[in-house]
DNA sequence: ATCTTGTTTGTAAGCGCTGTCAAACGTATT
DNA sequence: AATACGTTTGACAGCGCTTACAAACAAGAT
């Protein structure tokens, strides 16, 4: 058991005081002379000391850490979500810690704990169930930086949004199918319907208005929304009429390609499925995946310059950012014959 | 600017001391009377106190937060390993920090700084390149169990080491594909080939020789372990006379997949290709992919195990966990005719 | 009344660090 | 020799908390 190296273990060596060698290493040593530099500068290296970061904040310093909130580590749009953040932060000197949650409220009071703390200088907060819970508990406690992702019922104005048009989503990925002569389309939805999923419906909805062709409520579907909850709403599927699937993310349509290929049906001969998210496997998939586009890279940037904005400049009032969504079309739809 | 709450307010308020107040909200407070203890719980909850943790820590208390580094958290083999750490740790009161660094050293002073702020109660180190820089510099500050992942050239006894038969993993690849009668194999490699690798590498070569066969060097390629690399190298590949490919991990076999795929090339006709890890996608690609299987959910939980060991009991030397691994056959190879 | 004892609460030091302000020193000026 | 000034360094309080240990108090015993 190494005892640790505190500053006053290096000034003692040194000769010198606690304050001294502080100063110095914060660099805010110019009125040192080199010589006492040099000395503190060497011993530090050959003590191999580091300061305690947690001495330092308490004493306050602010560092730079934020901190990302998702629902589903697995699920690779966050992870993408989280590249990007960390493309953005991290050159500017801003460090993300992650922390992946469930989608629901459980066991998050250690959570609560760290941010009430105020270890965390920003909060990048993209897991739908618990984004509220950590925003009424924080917000009050310590004011930092938040945004949301896709967190429609926010209204607090310390609060960034940053969401994507839904409805025009699900408008886009219905119409495509109608286009193509599919009327009997199957929709995936997890059991609870968060308010960005909402919106999508009402595109869904709008889509069957514009071409006055009336859905059929029988092909809804409720499953969890990863790979294995689709490969297992498969099975559902295929003893209706659809011809057609909409997910509510890519991971889930990965799952549906599975259930379908073992159930010996072909995508897209037997059915056309529609994703949503594009994360990088949909171009991986075999056929590529029809999907509807989030801009993930963007969000992630765009996330971190409103942390970044609010941290210099703390009368910032809450926006609303909203970014635009577009179908890519690939090999997993086809016309219906 | 909401002002924080500290302790000494609620111990104001409650016109009771600081320590009193800690000591039962530390659940130290059975000597207390009852009517004091329901005051300050209730202050507590009115006026939204939570206790800083850098302090607590300051003053001495042990969090129960371990430090994760992974080199790349778009690959779902670590997405994996992360969560099989989440379920085992959690439910004990263990919570994990995730870290992601890339594969090489390059800007990792805030790891170390944080690290060695002792911060963290216990490390997991599974990201190559930045292992044994991280236990270099923080084994001699702070004295906390560390665990690495495959690491084979760590030597030290304050560090316990997980890894994989990797001969055994290199030698089962090559020999089913000996087995189906493929004798032009391309080996797919990264650019710096650590210890793992290589012994892998040396399971490949002890498979030719046990069918006393000669292997072609021309077949090694050198690429980025990732989905993109594999896209990018498959271009080399079939220009040459290779019937089969082994990849160092799955991720970079989906690569390969979709370049093979563009190029008009199928898989398992054209080519057989066996990967590396069995991350969960290898079972929902199509065809399904043949792999060695490293036992992702075994290698976290015995992780945590070790942490947890080494937290209760501080004397226990370093373990050399060597964990068996598999093949899994499944649609991506075939006997070639 | 005085002494014990047990119950309930408070005092004070310290965790490792930073920032303010004052002290010490050397040198130049008269 | 006395004064002033710039340069270089240090004393000290405090960040929010915990943990010995001591104090205060009431009640029971003598």
């Amino acid at each position: 058991m190494v005892e640790r190296v505190t500053i006053r273990d290096l000034a003692k060596k040194a000769g010198l005081s606690v304050t001294t060698v502080s100063q110095i290493l914060n660099h805010k040593g110019e009125r040192f002379s080199a010589e006492t530099r040099d000395k503190v500068l060497k011993l530090q290296k050959d003590l191999g000391y580091f300061p305690d970061y947690r001495a330092q904040e308490l004493a306050g310093i602010r560092t730079n850490t934020i901190g990302i909130v998702v629902p589903d580590i697995k699920n690779t749009f966050y992870t993408e979500f989280i590249s990007a953040i960390e493309k953005t932060a991290i050159p500017q000197g801003i460090y993300p810690q992650i922390f992946n949650v469930g989608y629901y409220k459980e066991d998050i009071d250690y959570l609560i704990k760290n941010f009430a703390s105020g270890s965390q200088n920003g909060l990048i907060l993209a897991a739908p169930g618990v984004s509220n819970v950590i925003i009424e508990k924080v917000i009050n406690i310590e004011s930092i930086p938040v945004v949301t992702l896709d967190r429609a019922n926010i209204n607090l104005n310390s609060v960034h949004r940053i969401s994507v048009n839904n409805l025009e989503g699900g408008r886009l990925a219905v119409t495509h199918l109608l286009n193509l002569g599919h009327q009997k389309i199957a929709f995936i939805l997890p059991k609870n319907i968060p308010a960005n999923i909402e919106e999508r419906i009402e595109g869904y909805k709008l889509a069957f208005r514009n071409f006055k062709i009336k859905s059929d409520d029988e092909l809804t579907f409720r499953a969890e929304l990863s790979k294995e909850g689709g490969y297992e709403i498969a099975k559902q599927i295929v003893k209706t009429d659809a011809t057609a699937i909409v997910t509510v993310n890519d991971d889930t349509a990965i799952g549906i390609y599975r259930g379908l290929a073992e159930l010996g049906k072909s995508v897209p001969d037997d059915y056309s499925i529609i994703g949503f998210d594009d994360i990088e496997f949909a171009e991986y998939l075999n056929p590529k995946l029809t999907t509807i586009r989030q801009p993930i890279s963007e969000m992630g940037k765009l996330a971190v310059e409103l942390i970044i904005n609010d941290m210099n400049n703390h009368l910032s009032s809450a926006s609303n950012e909203q970014l635009p969504v577009k179908l890519v079309e690939r090999e997993s739809t086809r016309r219906n014959e």
